[in-house]
DNA sequence: TTTATTAAGTCAACATGGCTGACCTTAAAA
DNA sequence: TTTTAAGGTCAGCCATGTTGACTTAATAAA
């Protein structure tokens, strides 16, 4: 933190805003998963299945080698959660014809299902936040959001098309 | 999700920028705990241990019950980690006179310096993400984020000040 | 003043979801 | 033919969430 400014209290400008910053965003995060953990626990879920269930119905035919690299867990993490969402039919793997070893993902009906039903609770809260503000502010949420993320993996969330958000 | 614009792909315009937002959403969650967890595993802590300090550092003279409201959990799980926070001499309680039930938080020196040592590298996170964007843009992932947060508690972060940030 | 109520602490028990390290199979690449 | 890569699996550990019941001490209400 070499270019915050300090002032008699110990207590910079720039440090209350950059506190404010990590505050809004661990009680987002905290708001954000609330409403899903409530509906994944009906099926003996939790977040970890929610993940999982969300990327592979984002990335259609997603390898678990892929997976791994965007949940930053171990392999054994996710293979007792992944395991879990094969048996009881929400994920389908088929192995890639081009390399045998590799195992696509897909969704299955019933698994597009309980995605749409966790991740639509998502939806309506962004649906509201943006809402309630406007394109540049959304834009800046993007922005700056995207900024916190680890450059590497910036690329992974596809860039903003150029057709605007229906509000202004 | 009842305004959401449909097409042919079942996947409207809308529905992408949303998940997009998801999606920036968690990566951004994922890197932002992933340096503190680091240092937090010198100590034998985790990322409960941080959030307490952090509130606690954040709030002084805050009580149990407010703690509780703030990061969402039971007294049991923050019993655990706020007993050895006290016994490992890293937070304070003293009863408050003018209610003696009510136990007053703070940190000790030690939990001050480790509280720094953690949070400053979320700072230099956020400092960077600031300085890749302008005033607007952090105005507006304020304004979004805040409304991502449940409404009872967007009070619970202060509102900017009237100073702005340095750039622009 | 007796009786709630509140703040905090505690115990036992359980589940989820991270982790490590070792090891195996199969298939592709060198 | 050997090495590497993708994936799976086992045993065990730890952190951190959960519930429910119960206790103590102090304040507030009847």
């Amino acid at each position: 933190m070499a270019d915050l400014k300090t002032n008699l209290n110990n207590y910079s400008l720039d440090e209350e805003e950059l506190r404010q910053g990590i505050e809004l965003l661990f009680y987002a995060y905290r708001d954000f998963t609330s409403e899903p953990d409530k509906i994944l626990a009906k099926w003996g879920f939790g977040r970890a299945h929610h993940r999982v269930i969300y990327f592979v119905g984002r990335n259609p035919n997603i390898t678990v080698t892929e997976l791994l690299l965007i949940l930053q867990i171990t392999k054994q993490s996710l293979a007792r959660v992944l395991t879990i969402l094969v048996k009881e039919n929400f994920i389908n793997q088929r192995a890639d014809p081009s390399d045998r070893r590799r195992k696509l993902m897909t969704l299955t009906e019933k698994g597009q299902q309980l995605e749409k039903e966790l991740t639509s609770t998502q939806m309506a809260r962004f649906n509201r936040a943006y809402n309630e503000t406007d394109t540049e502010a959304i834009e800046g949420f993007r922005r700056v959001l995207r900024g916190i993320i680890n450059p590497h993996d910036r690329a992974r969330v596809r860039p903003r098309t150029g057709l605007s958000h229906r509000r202004n």
